[in-house]
DNA sequence: CGGTTTTGACCTGCGC
DNA sequence: GCGCAGGTCAAAACCG
């Protein structure tokens, strides 16, 4: 190609314009096939990706359960040794689960678990710990059919096992939507748990990513804010629930309530949430111990706490467990991350490759998951897709609530040390949290957060000609800016639009810079990405935002013919500065009008 | 028109 | 058996 494109040029300056035309049109068309094989690729690695992340996950179980089991044995009972031993809730779930005669008291209710257990038994895919509280959030769970659970017990007694059989007939006799009503009990066995998350909220609900569909409202005792009821509305049968309520104490504290553990797939955005409420709902589950103990050692992290259902103080009649993860008084309060990606964002071409990785047993048992310090409120409705996410150019209102998370980062950063300390003191603890610990962790540094948002400030005060930038998601450091460049290098009147990634380094790195706007550039990529050596060589601490797309301004005014990034960009620009741009304004029209 | 919300009725479990 | 309270249903209303 490139030596076609040489034979082109040097007939171009034997004035043989029609054949220079022709060819750089045939090397267009062979370019756009490129193109769409190179996305066909990219097709290729995402699903590889995919997989990849299953497998991880499922690798990630594997060892939860090894490091669970022990214990489990060790103990008899995970519970005889907890502290926590009076608490009459876990303790009779316990028993559930490892045969303790219950108090007559609990019998009904005991022998239906244990009825159900047995019934499980006949089903060894799920007759493992990986139920409701073990599953994480990116998790595909497996259901149990109803005609599968309808079996015969084995179980001798008499009465509980006939109450579960008119339950489950019941059950059976009723719609397929009200089955959806009754999904629980196709996870019987599963020891359930409830998680409740208290957090300073505004809003009738917290965005948490996932689709619910509100089912019922009540003034419950006690409480005249009324609760409602909402039921995961991602997939039809999904057996989660979640319960929101207003504090009586405080009527700023949204006590979000879920129960528990999706049977598909999730949006990126939930999944933050549900593998923090399933690690929590594991670990009180599990009876791990640490919470109380993690509590104690360290003061910063919120407020976990086995409790009695939320709303009742001496709820008899709810049997749930429930864990409260108590973020009122936590710095990061708002901070259950709602992954909104930029849709502009190509995962391929660099950016977030490592965002989601519960991966490999070498890497770091924190996931690296990008998260977004505050939380996502939607006013109208918690579908998670509502925000505008993309919105170049400079914002007020987007700084305006950077500036309020930065008050934040102080603290955020020292419950990232004190996290770390934490996971590394406390195995056990590693696994069972190691999910809701990633979506608190800002990557951020707080002294790079903060010289970047004075950066910006500089850059809003003093803005370069034809420059602008905004804070995207201050938290993970995207930012959207749009320079004006030389008419002829950009298809679209000279308007670059890019996304910056800064990076914790910041000043110390540069950002990654990827560009919206179609290019046809030496520096720059074909996947939109450019070519930083030149940023790098030049690269000092000195520099801001402003110096930056400065930077990348001149780049594109004077484009370096020794970047590796589009060679066919940087042989046309080296072999024909003049008419540089002017051609490629041609090809660009005649490539990118085609489609 | 399909999905969501509202809201009164109903179901279920528990204590007395 | 009754009453209470939590939870759920489902028809109607609402909404984009």
């Amino acid at each position: 190609m490139e030596k076609k494109l040489d034979n082109s040029i040097s007939r171009a300056n034997n004035h043989e314009e029609e054949d220079i035309k022709k060819t750089l049109k045939d090397d267009e068309f062979k370019s756009a096939i490129e193109e769409v094989n190179e996305i066909k690729l990219e097709n290729a690695r995402l699903k590889l990706l995919l997989q990849q992340i299953e497998n991880d996950y499922t690798s990630l179980q594997t060892r939860y359960f090894n490091i669970c089991q022990p214990d489990l044995k060790k103990s008899g009972s995970p519970t005889c040794t907890h502290e926590n031993i009076a608490d009459e809730e876990e303790s009779e779930l316990v028993s559930l689960r490892l045969g303790r005669s219950p108090s007559p008291s609990e019998s009904k209710k005991v022998d239906k678990k244990r009825s159900y257990d047995k019934t499980i038994e006949d089903y060894p895919s799920c007759n493992d710990q990986s139920n409701d509280g073990l599953k994480l959030g990116l998790d595909y769970s497996t259901r149990i059919s109803e005609s599968d659970f309808i079996k015969p017990s084995n179980d001798p007694t008499p009465g509980p096992t006939s109450e579960v059989v008119k339950t489950v007939k019941r059950c059976d006799d009723e719609s397929v939507k009200k089955d959806a009503g009754d999904d629980e009990i196709s996870q019987p066995n599963v020891k359930r748990a409830r998680v409740s998350v208290r957090t300073k909220c505004d809003y009738p609900t917290i965005n948490d990513g996932c689709q619910w569909r509100k089912y019922g409202q009540k003034i419950s005792r006690g409480n005249p804010c009324p609760r409602s009821y909402y039921r995961c509305s991602v997939a039809p049968l999904c057996p989660v629930r979640k319960q929101v309520q207003r504090c009586l104490e405080d009527m700023s504290i949204l006590i979000t309530t879920y129960e528990g553990t999706h049977n598909h797939s999730l949006p990126i955005e939930a999944t933050a949430m549900a593998s923090t409420t399933s690690a929590a709902a594991s670990m009180l589950l599990s009876g791990s111990s640490t919470s109380s103990q993690i509590s104690k050692n360290f003061p910063n992290l919120p407020n976990i706490s086995k409790t009695t259902p939320l709303y009742l103080s001496n709820s008899s009649s709810n049997p749930l467990p429930t864990i409260t993860l108590d973020f009122t008084t936590f710095p990061t309060t708002s901070s259950f991350t709602s992954f909104n990606f930029p849709s502009n964002f190509q995962p391929g071409s660099g950016f977030l490759s490592n965002s989601l990785s519960f991966s490999s047993p070498e890497s770091t048992i924190m996931p690296k998951i990008l998260g977004s310090g505050g939380l996502n409120y939607d006013s109208t409705s918690t579908l998670p897709y509502h925000n505008n996410l993309i919105n170049i150019g400079s914002s007020q209102k987007q700084f305006d609530n950077s500036s309020n998370k930065l008050k934040e980062d102080s603290s955020q950063q020292a419950l990232t040390e004190t996290l770390t300390k934490a996971i590394t003191s406390d195995p056990s603890f590693q696994s069972v949290l190691a999910a809701a610990i990633s979506s608190m962790v800002v990557r951020m540094s707080t002294a790079a957060k903060k010289r970047l948002m004075r950066d910006f400030k500089r850059l809003q005060q003093d803005p370069p000609a034809g420059i602008s930038g905004a804070p995207y998601d201050s938290n993970i450091m995207l930012w959207n800016a749009v320079i004006f460049g030389p008419d002829d290098t950009a298809w679209d009147g000279g308007t670059f639009k890019m996304t910056l990634q800064f990076s914790e380094d910041y000043p110390n790195k540069p950002p990654k810079v990827h560009f919206v706007s179609r290019m046809f550039h030496p520096n720059i990529y074909a996947d939109g990405s450019i070519c930083l050596d030149i940023l790098q060589n030049q690269w000092s601490p000195i520099y801001d935002v402003a110096a930056i797309l400065t930077s990348i301004q001149s780049l594109l005014s004077d484009p370096n013919p020794n970047s590796p990034a589009n060679s066919e960009a940087a042989r046309l620009f080296s072999e024909n500065k003049r008419d540089y741009n002017r051609k490629v304004r041609e090809i660009v029209e005649q490539s990118w009008t085609a489609d």
